[in-house]
DNA sequence: ACAGTATTCAACCAAGCGGTTGAACACAGG
DNA sequence: CCTGTGTTCAACCGCTTGGTTGAATACTGT
């Protein structure tokens, strides 16, 4: 239990019906009833989905009489959008590398041998 | 089976050591024995998780003698982020709409009735 | 041809997940 | 004080998942 919380956010909208939720409640707050009126599931179902992405802090929720309306915490967003630049831009930088290595490669041959390490 | 490749994308990521395998081949492409190296599984659970990353599309593979190079495959990103820019957009785009009607609110508050779905 | 290395396949296991049904809890309003 | 509504809890079910071990496959180099 207690999974990390980048596990916690991807686990959370790999499932359709999680990032649907998601998706209304960009557009407005709901209840949970009425985010379960569009699926064929029941609504503890939709319930347990909604809860699980409570537990990733993707929503919160406030109390109204009976009601508890979830809000969508989009701060959680930046978490995996830092981790996924963070490697998208280690990669693009690295066959930017690649290329200028190919590149130079049938200007000169000998200049820089491919002795690895030289510098200790 | 045959999920969406959103759902599969990721899903993939939820997994810690998968997530670590990405980063690592982020700064250079590695064999499964090389990535399966730090970690305290077997070389096949390891096959696995590859297997896994392979099917949502975030890595590919070479074929080097007996060895079965992996390469990362960082276009797959872009739609975890076009998917998550548009949401987190839309949820502050609203925001910055709920700001301006509480501003708006002191100053008048009857010049745009709250009659929903006035046209039929 | 053979021995070694790299990887995967197959069968299995425990735990987790998405779903169900049925009961319980929480609150509002006549 | 009930009845209805909204939500959750609990137990269960089938399937998937992450892990294991053991065997098979694929290729190299001597």
């Amino acid at each position: 239990m207690a999974a990390d919380p980048l596990s916690l956010v991807f686990s959370a909208l790999s499932d359709p019906i999680r990032r649907d939720i998601v998706a209304r409640l960009a557009g407005a707050d709901a209840t949970v009833n009425e985010l379960a009126e569009p699926y064929d599931v029941t609504v503890q179902a939709v319930s347990k989905h909604i809860k699980v992405l409570e537990d990733a802090g993707l929503v919160s929720r406030s109390k109204d009489a009976q009601r508890r309306p979830c809000h969508l915490e989009a701060e959680v967003f930046d978490l995996m959008t830092k981790w996924i630049e963070r490697y998208r831009r280690e990669a693009e930088e690295r066959f930017r590398r690649l290329d200028a290595l190919l590149e130079g490669m049938d200007e000169q041959s000998a200049t820089d041998p491919p002795t690895k390490e030289a510098t200790s």
